[in-house]
DNA sequence: AAGTGGTCTAGACCACCGG
DNA sequence: CGGTGGTCTAGACCACTTT
């Protein structure tokens, strides 16, 4: 889906005068700039080679060299851009669309804007904005070697909590799957998850070869939202073995329900975490 | 900010040869309907008095009539709007203006829009997007009667991780605040928050009375995004006590930074919640 | 083929902020 | 005052889904 950025930014363009940080994206104006030379002009065909003809939306273009530019370091903290009228102006394109893409950044939290002051980029302290967490992507990202143990999987009727949550009769039929996640030869979560029979068709190779949530979406199915409730408690004794702790250890809980777009559910994940080994990190937007 | 819902709507048009539910906010054509009676028109009148010479902009107004109207029920889970078009050309608007009110609901996960489908209300499983969560709006929301204890109050040198948070020379002073908070004279999380002096000028009253956040908003202060790691770990003996609990009962643990608008640490959070009486709750929209 | 949302354009007026 | 982002308009073409 994402392309690779290939892109180099001019994070100063010196203007004279300027005791300002900005950073000018257009071209040079054609009055002073020779033709023939275009070192400006080249760096702007590099930043942003807008393909008019791709399916990709302009504004989603525009948004996404932004994004690896600042997150790249080649625009820092702090940069003011120019105002989106001279933006737009620059790319050839109408104010809505590259507003539409400074838009995607605010909301994103790259950027921030004030009317009658103008657009910056944030300091960088925010960070994802709260995907639907996958342990196992976090533990790849962190290169943290992560393994999956399938423990079970297995079809049969679901507990009446899992039944009531996935809004199945009573006793219906749920795929239930159990797996001990690792990292760093050492086990870190204990994952228990409960799908509707039929949603997916999965082997114990492909839940030790990718996460759970990447297999849901590449059969297809469009996650919508997940509430999830973040708890803690102490370990008992079962537990303590299977996670390589003591009894009495502070575990971190969480249980998940995940929506498709028409609202159904979709998942039922109810997990535990080794609390000295694993915490959860997210970032807010306060909108 | 919102002002109180008072609209009713008509989610049933009762059109022939429609098995669908769909829900018609238009006004009935001029051709069908004779001069001075107009029931639909009086409804339509009463769910959407847009106001344009009000400061509110126009797509907010429409976001928020259709936000209360899905929320008190009025447009149940499922109902299916019409088309942007014909809403924009019913409520005498531009599309792109109805689009936006419209956006604004997907944002917030209200409805969900299919190319080539249409715009239907979403089940209901979607709450709170997870604001700045503050513990004593959530309690005070769920009917606790919570309560809080100011313990410390005080100006002193900052610890060297508080101050590289709130990127402070070493040493430098922040505001100390030590709070208890009860509910159902329970107590249930120890509250512990540092501020860069001179930020906030609060009374013991004051924090007895409202949330930290609402004070510090109150100060105009502009909040834009947090970061909170969440874990978990066994009471000591001290906390034990102070919170009613036994000596090695779990605890929930977050520590959370809270940047404003120009990416400056505004505060540093370290707080520890009884595990059994209080859990974190949060919705995510995986857009 | 018809209907839907997704994208894009080329303007306009306004509120807010700084000097 | 000039510059900024926030809002709004009235069109247009396209991709997608269903009939």
């Amino acid at each position: 889906m994402r392309r690779s950025p290939d892109e180099v930014c001019c994070p100063d363009n010196g203007s004279p005068g300027w005791h300002d940080d900005r950073v000018t994206v257009s071209a040079p104006g054609p009055a002073t700039s020779p033709p023939g030379e275009g070192v400006s002009r080249q760096q702007l065909l590099d930043l942003l080679d807008l393909d008019r003809s791709s399916p990709i939306p302009l504004y989603f273009q525009i948004a996404q060299h932004l994004e690896s530019a600042i997150e790249s370091g080649a625009l820092p903290p702090g940069t003011r851009l120019d105002n989106e009228v001279q933006l737009a102006e620059s790319l050839g394109l109408s104010r809505p669309t590259m507003r539409q893409a400074m838009q995607y950044l605010v909301d994103k939290g790259l950027i921030v804007r004030r009317r009658g002051i103008g657009t910056r980029v944030v300091q960088p302290k925010v960070r994802r904005p709260l995907e639907l967490t996958s342990l196992y992507d976090d533990l790849k990202r962190a290169d943290q070697s992560p393994s999956t143990q399938v423990r079970e999987l297995s079809v049969g009727p679901a507990d009446p909590d899992v039944a009531r949550a996935l809004a199945l009769p009573d006793g219906g039929e749920v795929l239930t799957l159990v797996r001990l996640r690792s990292a760093a030869d050492r086990p870190i979560a204990k994952l228990t998850n409960h799908l509707p029979v039929g949603l997916l068709d999965v082997t114990a190779e492909d839940l030790e070869r990718s996460g759970l949530y990447q297999l849901i979406r590449g059969a297809g199915i469009q996650l919508h939202s997940a509430t999830q409730v973040i708890g803690a408690r102490t370990a008992s004794r079962e537990e303590a073995e299977l996670l390589d702790e003591d009894p009495g250890a502070a575990l971190l809980t969480m249980e998940r329900v995940a929506y498709d777009d028409h609202g159904a559910a979709v998942e039922v994940g109810r997990h535990v975490y080794v609390a000295s080994r694993y915490s959860f990190e997210l970032t807010l937007l306060t909108n």
